[in-house]
RNA sequence: CGGGGUGUCGUAUACCGGUAGUACGCUUGUUUUGGGAACAAGUAGACGGAGUUCAAUUCUCCGCACCCCGACCA
Protein backbone atom coordinates (compact mmCIF):
# COMPACT_ATOMS: atom_id res chain seq x y z
CA UNK A 1 0.00 0.00 0.00
CA UNK A 2 1.03 3.73 -0.48
CA UNK A 3 2.40 4.85 2.89
CA UNK A 4 1.12 8.40 2.01
CA UNK A 5 -2.78 7.04 2.54
CA UNK A 6 -1.72 5.09 5.35
CA UNK A 7 -3.63 7.46 7.95
CA UNK A 8 -1.03 6.62 10.79
CA UNK A 9 1.86 8.98 11.80
CA UNK A 10 5.05 7.97 13.76
CA UNK A 11 5.93 10.32 16.51
CA UNK A 12 9.70 10.89 17.16
CA UNK A 13 8.71 11.52 21.32
CA UNK A 14 7.70 8.47 23.59
CA UNK A 15 4.85 8.64 25.14
CA UNK A 16 4.56 10.23 28.88
CA UNK A 17 2.14 7.03 29.75
CA UNK A 18 3.85 4.27 29.00
CA UNK A 19 7.36 2.31 30.87
CA UNK A 20 7.73 -0.68 28.66
CA UNK A 21 9.62 -0.74 25.79
CA UNK A 22 7.00 -2.71 23.44
CA UNK A 23 3.99 -0.06 24.36
CA UNK A 24 6.67 2.64 23.25
CA UNK A 25 7.45 1.06 20.06
CA UNK A 26 3.95 -0.01 19.20
CA UNK A 27 2.94 3.51 19.75
CA UNK A 28 5.27 5.52 18.45
CA UNK A 29 5.79 3.49 15.16
CA UNK A 30 1.49 3.46 15.04
CA UNK A 31 0.87 -0.32 15.05
CA UNK A 32 -1.45 0.46 18.06
CA UNK A 33 -3.54 2.99 19.94
CA UNK A 34 -4.01 2.86 23.91
CA UNK A 35 -7.61 3.40 24.56
CA UNK A 36 -6.90 3.06 28.38
CA UNK A 37 -4.89 1.58 30.97
CA UNK A 38 -4.69 -2.62 29.66
CA UNK A 39 -6.78 -2.01 26.68
CA UNK A 40 -5.10 -0.73 23.39
CA UNK A 41 -6.79 -1.04 19.73
CA UNK A 42 -5.00 -2.52 17.03
CA UNK A 43 -4.56 0.02 13.96
CA UNK A 44 -3.43 -0.95 10.37
CA UNK A 45 0.11 -2.13 11.04
CA UNK A 46 -0.58 -3.53 14.31
CA UNK A 47 -3.75 -5.42 12.48
CA UNK A 48 -1.69 -6.57 9.67
CA UNK A 49 1.21 -7.90 12.18
CA UNK A 50 -1.35 -9.72 14.42
CA UNK A 51 -3.61 -11.30 11.89
CA UNK A 52 0.22 -12.70 10.53
CA UNK A 53 0.16 -14.34 14.09
CA UNK A 54 -3.03 -15.93 13.69
CA UNK A 55 -1.90 -17.21 10.61
CA UNK A 56 1.31 -19.07 11.80
CA UNK A 57 -1.09 -20.45 14.75
CA UNK A 58 -4.12 -21.34 12.69
CA UNK A 59 -1.99 -23.14 10.09
CA UNK A 60 -0.09 -25.16 13.43
CA UNK A 61 -3.50 -25.73 15.44
CA UNK A 62 -4.81 -27.52 11.62
CA UNK A 63 -1.84 -29.24 11.25
CA UNK A 64 -2.48 -31.04 13.94
CA UNK A 65 -6.05 -31.81 13.39
CA UNK A 66 -7.32 -28.57 15.15
CA UNK A 67 -10.81 -27.32 14.16
CA UNK A 68 -12.05 -23.54 14.48
CA UNK A 69 -15.02 -22.29 16.25
CA UNK A 70 -16.07 -18.87 17.48
CA UNK A 71 -17.75 -19.25 20.93
CA UNK A 72 -19.63 -16.19 22.59
CA UNK A 73 -17.82 -13.52 24.92
CA UNK A 74 -21.33 -13.80 27.14
CA UNK A 75 -21.51 -16.03 29.48
CA UNK A 76 -23.98 -18.09 30.73
CA UNK A 77 -23.94 -17.81 34.84
CA UNK A 78 -25.66 -21.32 35.93
CA UNK A 79 -22.57 -23.40 33.54
CA UNK A 80 -20.12 -21.50 35.74
CA UNK A 81 -21.70 -22.28 38.95
CA UNK A 82 -21.81 -25.55 38.22
CA UNK A 83 -17.83 -25.66 38.09
CA UNK A 84 -17.27 -23.34 40.94
CA UNK A 85 -15.68 -21.13 38.89
CA UNK A 86 -18.23 -18.21 38.85
CA UNK A 87 -17.99 -16.94 42.79
CA UNK A 88 -15.91 -13.55 43.10
CA UNK A 89 -14.32 -15.61 45.61
CA UNK A 90 -13.35 -18.35 43.44
CA UNK A 91 -12.33 -16.13 40.68
CA UNK A 92 -11.30 -12.63 41.09
CA UNK A 93 -10.98 -11.17 37.95
CA UNK A 94 -14.61 -11.65 36.18
CA UNK A 95 -16.17 -8.17 34.49
CA UNK A 96 -19.73 -9.15 35.36
CA UNK A 97 -23.21 -6.93 34.38
CA UNK A 98 -26.67 -7.28 34.32
CA UNK A 99 -29.47 -7.93 31.51
CA UNK A 100 -32.22 -5.58 31.37
CA UNK A 101 -34.22 -8.37 31.30
CA UNK A 102 -32.95 -10.00 34.34
CA UNK A 103 -30.22 -12.19 35.46
CA UNK A 104 -26.37 -11.70 35.77
CA UNK A 105 -23.61 -12.47 32.77
CA UNK A 106 -19.76 -12.03 32.49
CA UNK A 107 -17.53 -11.67 30.11
CA UNK A 108 -15.44 -14.78 28.53
CA UNK A 109 -12.07 -14.67 30.90
CA UNK A 110 -11.73 -18.30 29.49
CA UNK A 111 -13.75 -20.87 27.56
CA UNK A 112 -13.55 -24.37 28.81
CA UNK A 113 -17.05 -24.38 30.70
CA UNK A 114 -18.95 -23.25 27.63
CA UNK A 115 -17.08 -25.58 24.91
CA UNK A 116 -17.45 -28.89 27.24
CA UNK A 117 -21.21 -28.27 27.38
CA UNK A 118 -21.00 -27.86 23.05
CA UNK A 119 -19.39 -31.16 23.41
CA UNK A 120 -21.98 -32.52 25.38
CA UNK A 121 -24.16 -32.46 22.06
CA UNK A 122 -21.62 -33.62 19.79
CA UNK A 123 -19.98 -36.57 21.66
CA UNK A 124 -21.64 -39.50 22.66
CA UNK A 125 -19.45 -42.42 21.77
CA UNK A 126 -15.84 -43.39 21.88
CA UNK A 127 -16.35 -43.31 17.63
CA UNK A 128 -16.72 -39.63 18.11
CA UNK A 129 -13.61 -38.89 19.77
CA UNK A 130 -10.52 -37.28 20.15
CA UNK A 131 -11.81 -34.24 18.67
CA UNK A 132 -9.38 -30.69 19.11
CA UNK A 133 -11.46 -27.52 18.68
CA UNK A 134 -9.81 -24.05 19.06
CA UNK A 135 -10.87 -20.37 18.33
CA UNK A 136 -9.86 -17.08 18.75
CA UNK A 137 -11.60 -14.46 20.98
CA UNK A 138 -10.90 -11.08 22.73
CA UNK A 139 -10.54 -12.14 26.64
CA UNK A 140 -11.85 -9.86 29.58
CA UNK A 141 -9.86 -10.04 32.57
CA UNK A 142 -10.54 -7.81 35.35
CA UNK A 143 -7.29 -7.20 36.36
CA UNK A 144 -6.45 -5.28 39.30
CA UNK A 145 -3.10 -3.71 37.27
CA UNK A 146 -2.63 -3.76 33.51
CA UNK A 147 1.11 -3.67 32.89
CA UNK A 148 3.72 -4.06 30.50
CA UNK A 149 1.73 -2.24 27.44
CA UNK A 150 0.10 -5.31 25.61
CA UNK A 151 1.49 -7.81 27.30
CA UNK A 152 -0.92 -7.78 30.09
CA UNK A 153 -4.04 -6.31 29.26
CA UNK A 154 -7.49 -6.44 30.67
CA UNK A 155 -8.75 -7.03 27.62
CA UNK A 156 -6.56 -9.26 25.03
CA UNK A 157 -6.50 -11.76 21.94
CA UNK A 158 -5.85 -15.84 22.87
CA UNK A 159 -5.89 -18.75 20.69
CA UNK A 160 -7.47 -21.21 23.01
CA UNK A 161 -7.84 -24.81 21.74
CA UNK A 162 -9.55 -27.70 23.85
CA UNK A 163 -8.86 -31.05 23.46
CA UNK A 164 -11.29 -33.84 23.99
CA UNK A 165 -9.90 -37.72 24.50
CA UNK A 166 -11.03 -40.85 25.67
CA UNK A 167 -8.52 -41.44 27.79
CA UNK A 168 -4.92 -40.31 29.50
CA UNK A 169 -2.68 -42.28 26.79
CA UNK A 170 -4.41 -40.61 23.89
CA UNK A 171 -4.30 -37.06 25.75
CA UNK A 172 -0.67 -37.58 26.70
CA UNK A 173 -0.10 -38.47 22.61
CA UNK A 174 -2.06 -35.27 21.76
CA UNK A 175 -0.64 -33.35 24.35
CA UNK A 176 2.77 -34.02 23.24
CA UNK A 177 1.96 -33.18 19.28
CA UNK A 178 0.84 -29.69 20.72
CA UNK A 179 3.90 -29.25 22.39
CA UNK A 180 5.64 -29.53 19.25
CA UNK A 181 2.92 -27.29 17.34
CA UNK A 182 3.76 -24.60 19.93
CA UNK A 183 6.98 -24.73 19.52
CA UNK A 184 6.70 -24.31 16.04
CA UNK A 185 4.25 -20.93 16.30
CA UNK A 186 7.42 -19.84 18.22
CA UNK A 187 10.15 -20.60 15.64
CA UNK A 188 7.99 -18.71 13.44
CA UNK A 189 7.55 -15.86 15.23
CA UNK A 190 10.77 -15.27 15.46
CA UNK A 191 11.64 -16.40 19.41
CA UNK A 192 12.10 -19.85 19.20
CA UNK A 193 15.72 -19.22 20.15
CA UNK A 194 14.56 -18.00 23.29
CA UNK A 195 11.75 -19.67 24.06
CA UNK A 196 11.84 -22.36 26.54
CA UNK A 197 9.69 -25.52 27.46
CA UNK A 198 8.99 -24.98 31.56
CA UNK A 199 7.55 -26.41 33.64
CA UNK A 200 5.25 -24.78 36.20
CA UNK A 201 2.35 -25.36 38.60
CA UNK A 202 -0.40 -27.02 36.80
CA UNK A 203 -3.09 -25.87 39.34
CA UNK A 204 -6.12 -27.43 40.77
CA UNK A 205 -5.90 -29.52 37.50
CA UNK A 206 -3.05 -31.73 36.97
CA UNK A 207 0.41 -31.29 38.81
CA UNK A 208 2.26 -30.03 36.22
CA UNK A 209 1.18 -27.47 32.91
CA UNK A 210 3.67 -26.42 30.74
CA UNK A 211 4.43 -22.96 29.82
CA UNK A 212 6.23 -21.77 26.87
CA UNK A 213 8.72 -18.98 28.14
CA UNK A 214 10.99 -16.49 26.07
CA UNK A 215 13.69 -14.95 27.88
CA UNK A 216 13.37 -11.31 28.14
CA UNK A 217 13.74 -8.57 30.73
CA UNK A 218 10.62 -7.46 30.71
CA UNK A 219 9.07 -11.06 32.16
CA UNK A 220 7.64 -11.22 34.84
CA UNK A 221 8.58 -14.43 35.63
CA UNK A 222 11.94 -16.17 36.81
CA UNK A 223 12.41 -19.24 35.32
CA UNK A 224 15.54 -22.05 35.57
CA UNK A 225 16.65 -23.29 32.15
CA UNK A 226 18.87 -26.49 31.79
CA UNK A 227 20.40 -25.42 28.19
CA UNK A 228 21.82 -28.47 27.69
CA UNK A 229 18.42 -30.12 27.76
CA UNK A 230 16.09 -27.45 26.31
CA UNK A 231 13.79 -26.98 29.46
CA UNK A 232 13.37 -25.17 32.24
CA UNK A 233 11.50 -25.06 35.51
CA UNK A 234 9.35 -21.93 36.82
CA UNK A 235 9.95 -20.65 40.42
CA UNK A 236 7.15 -21.27 41.17
CA UNK A 237 7.20 -25.18 41.36
CA UNK A 238 11.03 -25.39 41.94
CA UNK A 239 11.96 -27.99 44.95
CA UNK A 240 14.21 -30.84 45.10
CA UNK A 241 11.66 -33.19 44.61
CA UNK A 242 10.47 -31.27 41.36
CA UNK A 243 13.98 -31.70 40.11
CA UNK A 244 14.72 -35.09 40.86
CA UNK A 245 10.89 -35.68 39.06
CA UNK A 246 12.08 -33.93 36.04
CA UNK A 247 15.30 -35.28 36.04
CA UNK A 248 17.15 -32.37 36.48
CA UNK A 249 19.97 -31.34 38.30
CA UNK A 250 20.21 -28.26 40.02
CA UNK A 251 23.64 -27.41 39.17
CA UNK A 252 22.87 -27.21 35.17
CA UNK A 253 20.09 -24.67 35.87
CA UNK A 254 20.44 -21.07 34.79
CA UNK A 255 18.62 -18.57 36.13
CA UNK A 256 16.45 -16.11 33.45
CA UNK A 257 14.08 -13.62 33.44
CA UNK A 258 10.81 -14.59 31.13
CA UNK A 259 7.53 -14.16 30.18
CA UNK A 260 4.59 -16.84 29.45
CA UNK A 261 3.94 -16.87 25.62
CA UNK A 262 2.03 -19.71 25.80
CA UNK A 263 0.70 -22.55 28.41
CA UNK A 264 -0.80 -26.01 28.01
CA UNK A 265 -2.63 -27.69 30.76
CA UNK A 266 -3.81 -31.25 31.26
CA UNK A 267 -7.38 -30.47 32.63
CA UNK A 268 -7.93 -34.00 33.39
CA UNK A 269 -12.10 -34.76 34.37
CA UNK A 270 -11.98 -31.44 35.49
CA UNK A 271 -14.77 -30.29 33.55
CA UNK A 272 -15.84 -33.08 32.14
CA UNK A 273 -17.30 -34.62 35.27
CA UNK A 274 -19.56 -31.81 36.53
CA UNK A 275 -20.74 -30.86 33.42
CA UNK A 276 -21.45 -34.72 32.75
CA UNK A 277 -19.59 -35.00 29.39
CA UNK A 278 -19.21 -38.80 28.93
CA UNK A 279 -19.00 -41.24 26.03
CA UNK A 280 -20.12 -44.88 25.89
CA UNK A 281 -16.69 -47.01 25.58
CA UNK A 282 -16.49 -49.91 23.85
CA UNK A 283 -17.22 -52.35 26.32
CA UNK A 284 -20.45 -50.37 27.21
CA UNK A 285 -19.53 -48.37 30.17
CA UNK A 286 -19.85 -44.54 30.62
CA UNK A 287 -16.47 -42.51 31.28
CA UNK A 288 -16.31 -38.98 31.07
CA UNK A 289 -13.83 -37.37 28.72
CA UNK A 290 -10.37 -36.43 29.36
CA UNK A 291 -10.00 -32.97 28.68
CA UNK A 292 -6.61 -30.33 27.95
CA UNK A 293 -6.35 -26.85 27.15
CA UNK A 294 -4.21 -25.02 24.93
CA UNK A 295 -3.15 -20.81 25.24
CA UNK A 296 -1.62 -18.62 23.16
CA UNK A 297 -2.25 -14.58 23.53
CA UNK A 298 -1.43 -13.48 20.24
CA UNK A 299 -1.74 -10.16 21.11
CA UNK A 300 1.37 -10.94 24.24
CA UNK A 301 2.97 -12.79 21.09
CA UNK A 302 3.11 -9.73 19.29
CA UNK A 303 4.52 -7.38 22.52
CA UNK A 304 7.35 -9.98 22.91
CA UNK A 305 8.26 -9.89 19.37
CA UNK A 306 8.78 -6.13 19.78
CA UNK A 307 10.13 -6.09 22.92
CA UNK A 308 12.95 -8.79 22.61
CA UNK A 309 13.79 -8.50 18.55
CA UNK A 310 13.82 -4.48 18.89
CA UNK A 311 16.81 -2.63 18.67
CA UNK A 312 17.68 1.61 19.57
CA UNK A 313 16.50 2.19 16.12
CA UNK A 314 12.93 0.84 16.18
CA UNK A 315 10.66 -2.59 15.48
CA UNK A 316 12.72 -5.33 13.74
CA UNK A 317 9.88 -7.68 12.19
CA UNK A 318 10.59 -11.11 11.36
CA UNK A 319 9.89 -12.09 7.66
CA UNK A 320 6.57 -14.00 8.60
CA UNK A 321 5.31 -11.59 11.10
CA UNK A 322 6.10 -8.37 9.95
CA UNK A 323 3.13 -5.95 8.27
CA UNK A 324 4.88 -6.13 5.05
CA UNK A 325 7.72 -7.89 3.84
CA UNK A 326 9.61 -4.93 1.66
CA UNK A 327 9.85 -1.17 3.04
CA UNK A 328 9.81 0.83 -1.22
CA UNK A 329 11.08 3.84 -0.19
CA UNK A 330 11.33 6.52 -2.83
CA UNK A 331 13.95 9.40 -2.63
CA UNK A 332 12.41 11.01 -5.87
CA UNK A 333 10.98 13.70 -3.76
CA UNK A 334 9.63 16.51 -6.42
CA UNK A 335 11.78 14.55 -9.12
CA UNK A 336 8.66 13.65 -10.98
CA UNK A 337 10.89 11.35 -13.48
CA UNK A 338 12.34 9.74 -10.66
CA UNK A 339 8.96 9.30 -8.50
CA UNK A 340 7.55 7.75 -12.04
CA UNK A 341 10.59 5.08 -11.96
CA UNK A 342 9.40 4.16 -7.97
CA UNK A 343 5.70 4.27 -9.08
CA UNK A 344 6.11 1.94 -11.85
CA UNK A 345 8.58 -0.18 -9.62
CA UNK A 346 5.79 -0.21 -6.83
CA UNK A 347 3.28 -1.56 -9.68
CA UNK A 348 5.60 -3.90 -10.43
CA UNK A 349 5.96 -5.45 -7.36
CA UNK A 350 2.46 -5.23 -6.24
CA UNK A 351 1.72 -7.51 -9.75
CA UNK A 352 4.12 -10.04 -8.73
CA UNK A 353 2.32 -10.30 -5.57
CA UNK A 354 4.66 -9.06 -3.40
CA UNK A 355 3.66 -7.66 -0.13
CA UNK A 356 4.93 -3.79 0.04
CA UNK A 357 4.32 -0.92 1.94
CA UNK A 358 5.45 2.12 -1.05
CA UNK A 359 6.55 5.43 0.82
CA UNK A 360 5.62 7.54 -1.84
CA UNK A 361 5.59 10.66 0.95
CA UNK A 362 7.35 13.86 -0.32
CA UNK A 363 10.10 13.59 2.41
CA UNK A 364 13.31 14.07 2.93
CA UNK A 365 15.48 11.06 3.30
CA UNK A 366 16.39 11.10 6.58
CA UNK A 367 13.04 11.13 8.15
CA UNK A 368 12.18 8.56 5.48
CA UNK A 369 14.63 6.07 6.99
CA UNK A 370 14.15 6.78 10.26
CA UNK A 371 10.65 5.87 9.90
CA UNK A 372 11.60 2.55 8.01
CA UNK A 373 13.69 1.55 10.81
CA UNK A 374 11.13 2.32 13.16
CA UNK A 375 8.19 0.74 11.65
CA UNK A 376 10.53 -2.19 10.97
CA UNK A 377 9.50 -4.16 8.07
CA UNK A 378 12.36 -7.03 7.13
CA UNK A 379 13.32 -5.32 3.88
CA UNK A 380 14.09 -1.79 2.81
CA UNK A 381 14.37 -0.77 -1.14
CA UNK A 382 16.04 2.32 -1.91
CA UNK A 383 14.69 4.24 -5.24
CA UNK A 384 17.24 6.82 -5.47
CA UNK A 385 19.21 9.14 -8.04
CA UNK A 386 21.44 5.78 -9.24
CA UNK A 387 17.84 3.82 -10.09
CA UNK A 388 17.78 6.03 -12.63
CA UNK A 389 20.90 6.39 -14.22
CA UNK A 390 21.26 2.32 -13.56
CA UNK A 391 18.19 1.07 -13.28
CA UNK A 392 19.26 -0.64 -9.84
CA UNK A 393 18.21 -0.46 -6.83
CA UNK A 394 19.68 -0.55 -3.02
CA UNK A 395 18.20 -3.54 -0.68
CA UNK A 396 19.05 -3.32 3.50
CA UNK A 397 17.97 -6.04 5.74
CA UNK A 398 16.27 -4.04 8.84
CA UNK A 399 17.40 -7.14 10.92
CA UNK A 400 21.12 -6.94 10.10
CA UNK A 401 22.06 -4.02 8.08
CA UNK A 402 23.36 -5.97 5.36
CA UNK A 403 23.42 -3.83 2.00
CA UNK A 404 22.86 -5.21 -1.91
CA UNK A 405 22.02 -3.46 -4.89
CA UNK A 406 19.50 -5.15 -7.42
CA UNK A 407 18.46 -5.14 -10.93
CA UNK A 408 14.69 -4.39 -11.06
CA UNK A 409 14.19 -7.76 -12.76
CA UNK A 410 16.44 -9.39 -9.63
CA UNK A 411 14.10 -7.63 -7.60
CA UNK A 412 11.20 -8.98 -8.84
CA UNK A 413 12.36 -12.73 -9.07
CA UNK A 414 13.03 -12.66 -5.27
C1' C B 1 -6.11 -3.89 46.90
C1' G B 2 -1.42 -1.68 49.95
C1' G B 3 2.61 1.79 48.88
C1' G B 4 4.87 5.67 45.75
C1' G B 5 4.30 9.19 41.76
C1' U B 6 2.16 12.16 37.63
C1' G B 7 -1.93 15.02 35.05
C1' U B 8 0.02 21.94 30.91
C1' C B 9 -1.42 22.95 22.83
C1' G B 10 -2.10 16.90 18.57
C1' U B 11 2.95 14.98 20.84
C1' A B 12 7.07 15.83 24.33
C1' U B 13 8.41 19.22 27.94
C1' A B 14 9.45 24.27 31.04
C1' C B 15 8.26 28.03 34.42
C1' C B 16 5.21 30.51 37.81
C1' G B 17 0.25 32.74 43.63
C1' G B 18 -0.33 38.08 39.06
C1' U B 19 -0.12 38.30 30.45
C1' A B 20 1.64 30.10 30.21
C1' G B 21 7.20 29.53 27.22
C1' U B 22 10.06 26.04 24.11
C1' A B 23 10.67 21.92 20.61
C1' C B 24 8.26 18.62 17.28
C1' G B 25 3.72 18.35 14.46
C1' C B 26 0.17 20.98 11.40
C1' U B 27 -0.90 25.51 7.62
C1' U B 28 1.34 29.19 3.98
C1' G B 29 5.73 30.88 1.37
C1' U B 30 11.04 30.69 -0.21
C1' U B 31 15.37 27.80 -0.36
C1' U B 32 16.81 22.75 0.29
C1' U B 33 16.75 17.20 -0.94
C1' G B 34 20.71 9.76 0.74
C1' G B 35 19.92 9.57 7.76
C1' G B 36 14.47 13.09 11.57
C1' A B 37 16.70 20.57 6.85
C1' A B 38 16.83 26.35 7.16
C1' C B 39 14.33 30.90 7.36
C1' A B 40 9.70 33.69 7.81
C1' A B 41 4.62 34.10 9.11
C1' G B 42 0.58 31.39 11.31
C1' U B 43 -2.19 27.40 14.33
C1' A B 44 -3.17 25.32 19.09
C1' G B 45 -2.96 24.15 25.76
C1' A B 46 -3.53 24.17 32.34
C1' C B 47 -8.20 16.59 33.84
C1' G B 48 -13.14 17.73 36.65
C1' G B 49 -15.37 19.84 41.10
C1' A B 50 -15.07 22.41 45.74
C1' G B 51 -12.10 25.49 49.02
C1' U B 52 -8.21 29.32 50.51
C1' U B 53 -6.93 34.16 48.24
C1' C B 54 -7.73 40.77 45.84
C1' A B 55 -5.93 37.00 42.34
C1' A B 56 -5.21 29.64 41.48
C1' U B 57 -2.51 26.36 36.01
C1' U B 58 0.34 26.98 40.66
C1' C B 59 -1.72 25.98 47.50
C1' U B 60 -5.57 22.51 50.11
C1' C B 61 -9.42 18.78 49.78
C1' C B 62 -12.53 15.39 46.93
C1' G B 63 -13.15 12.86 42.40
C1' C B 64 -11.35 10.88 37.79
C1' A B 65 -7.34 9.16 34.78
C1' C B 66 -2.46 7.31 33.93
C1' C B 67 2.52 5.27 35.46
C1' C B 68 5.83 2.45 38.82
C1' C B 69 6.78 -1.26 43.12
C1' G B 70 4.17 -5.08 45.71
C1' A B 71 0.07 -8.48 45.93
C1' C B 72 -2.70 -11.08 42.12
C1' C B 73 -2.10 -13.68 37.27
C1' A B 74 -7.77 -20.98 36.36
Amino acid sequence: MRQSQLFTRTRKDNPSDEESKNAQLLIRAGFVYKEMAGAYTYLPLGLRTLNNLNRIIREEMNAIGGQELAMTALQDKSLWEKTDRWDDAKVDNWFKTEFKSGGETGLGITHEEPITRIMTEHIASYRDLPVYAYQFQNKFRNELRAKSGIMRGKEFLMKDLYSFSKDTEEHDAFFAKAREAYLNVFRRAGIGDRTYVTFASGGIFSEFSEEFQTESEAGEDLIYVDEAKGIAVNKEVLDDATLAKLGLSKDALVEKKAIEAGNIFNLGTRFSEPLGLTYTAEDGSKQPVVMGSYGIGPTRLMGIIAETLSDDKGLVWPEEVAPFTYHLVSLAGNDDELAAVADELYADMEKKGMSVLYDDRIARAGEKFADADLIGIPYRIVVGKETKASGRVELVSRATGEVSTLSREELLNR
